[in-house]
DNA sequence: GTGAAAGCGCTAACAG
DNA sequence: CTGTTAGCGCTTTCAC
């Protein structure tokens, strides 16, 4: 029978057991505290009154939240989810509540940071895919939350990243490996505002290494188009229609990848026949597609996200740490 | 200078301005009410001591939490990431806090039914895609706690699903249109714990219309298999060695269109030439497939649920609501 | 083993 | 406009 919202209190239980709201703490957290009589009297009781005990109260008694909060731009790319999932995953095992805050635009994130009650409201703080300037790391910092940062990278905080240059050597050789020469390489725009640096150092990686192999990347083989699948149709148009077409992409972002071998297959190319096809990540939908791919793994890293946070949250004088997570080249149907 | 952990209070902000704590507590919630100098004196302190308002206190005297949580199932199912995002960004636009709780199995849902402190510590819960028993939906309202459920529907909760009898209809209605009368059907194998009510009543509502067109449902032309890729490309493989095969097929969940449509590529079918394949939902996924679907919006479904949750918070009297979103069928390159 | 009592940080009357 | 004061529900000494 439980009365208006909210209503019943340890001191209700407590009444009803005959016994004091500290025994009834004590039975909550510590029951060997309490004699065996008791226990069974507030058992009932708390029963009786579908007593459940209210977690602000006991977060502010206890100093802590037992949650943790998640930063992440708005979650429609797939990248994010696989993440979350990790994360979701290794926090319910932990008993920790996840709180998610998305983010829209970067002008979100700076209010994020700039007014969000983050201190004393969580426990912990997980920034997934979302460039940490010195500014937010010392605002981290100095309301002294432990935090880590997922993808990117801040010297002050602990973060799990991949390593983006080795990435695009992997995909480099691959490619060589299966015997192309004329390569290409599909991403994003380099918008200022979003400035990828990872997608920039898979590029480097990529193009070095064909270098090193003695192939330079043709100008014209290198394409920086929208997500939108209609931009990635038209460009892979215009690689094919080239004088020498290159019999092989990567593309720097998965998207790029699926969206090509979508546009492949729209305009008769067989893959990987005719062009081969490389992605990045390795995301769900990629296995689904048959993509080959270079994987990080993307569960694993909210896994590990958690596994750090959760280490520098019992003991708060930990050094930062930064984890590197292997990649590894996941060999399909594209390529 | 933040000091320790979570540690400058109102009370430090107050000292330093001068103040009392409660003209502190006023300018932090009604501005207007202070006068000039002081809020500029109490603004000041704040900023100089990094002030940050601890939301378990706050919570705790205004008696809410301005934090909604979201019950789903482990969000490995695209569907779940999709009506997600729809809650987020309703959530995110009314300043709500989003906390989420992932169901692995019926027991776990047991389990946050029977002990987690709903009452109290949340203004209010999403059940996504979640069976609610009378048990469950009886303790939401004797827990007083505003509540509504997405897909699976209960008489004394709010509500908001589809009718899937009627998707059934539609897409056999499509399906003959397109002049088909060998028509498959393949969904998931009706486990008793996992009793999916609603692939039922989709699969009636299908099998009803096929029957008022005077077509019938063979028995070898319908497929109840596990999701994974290998059994649904046995069963297609079945389907198309049969004397007769089906020239369409209805995918009662979109994985199995999904599938089916993967499997046809594979064994060299041409679709929707040879075979026709028809979905159900419009995952994100199947409009990179070119799947034709019946859609039912997921992302609006969670807009709906946040809308008539906070309705339902606002004014606590208002009676339970129930509803329904419209389906409508996506034409794309598969039928 | 148990109870009394003092907080945890904030809000909300109530006087002034 | 502002300060005083009493909670919100739970935990935690400190005595007994």
């Amino acid at each position: 029978m439980a009365s208006p919202r909210g209503t019943v209190t340890i001191y209700d239980v407590a009444k009803k057991a005959g016994v004091s709201s500290a025994t009834v703490s004590r039975m909550l957290n510590a029951p060997a505290k309490v004699s065996p009589e008791a226990r069974d009297r507030i058992l009932a009781a708390i029963d009786e009154l579908g007593f459940v005990p209210k977690a602000e109260a006991r977060a502010r008694a206890l100093q802590r939240t037992r949650r943790i909060g998640v930063i992440t731009p708005f979650f429609t790319a797939p990248a994010f989810v696989q993440r979350l999932r990790g994360i979701a995953s290794a926090l319910s095992k932990a008993h920790y509540e996840l709180v998610i805050y998305t983010v829209e635009s970067a002008e979100q994130l700076a209010n994020y940071f700039a007014s969000i009650p983050f201190s004393g409201n969580l426990d912990g703080l997980i920034i997934v895919s979302l460039p940490v300037t010195d500014l937010y790391a010392q605002r981290l910092q100095s309301s002294n939350i432990p935090a880590v940062a997922i993808e990117y990278s801040h010297p002050d905080l602990n973060c799990v990243v991949i390593d983006d240059y080795e990435g695009g050597r992997m995909a480099a050789e691959h490619l060589i490996s299966k015997g192309h020469r004329r390569i290409a390489f599909m991403a994003k725009p380099d918008v200022p505002e979003y400035t990828v640096r990872s997608a920039t150092q898979r590029f480097t990686g990529f193009r070095d290494t064909l270098a090193a192999a003695g192939i330079t990347l043709r100008d014209d083989y290198v394409k920086h188009v929208m997500e939108q699948q209609e931009a990635i149709l038209r460009a892979t148009e215009e690689l094919l229609r080239l004088a020498e077409p290159p019999t092989a992409l990567f593309g720097g972002l998965e998207i790029y990848a699926l969206g090509v071998l979508k546009a492949a297959r729209q305009l008769g190319v067989r893959v990987p026949r005719d062009l081969a096809i490389l992605g990045f990540d390795d995301l769900d939908l990629a296995e689904y597609a048959d993509l080959t791919t270079v994987r990080q793994h993307l569960d694993e890293s909210g896994r590990f996200a958690v596994e750090i946070l959760l280490a520098q949250i019992n003991d708060p004088s930990r050094p930062v740490q930064h984890v590197r997570l292997p990649l590894k080249l996941i060999e399909r149907q594209t390529t």
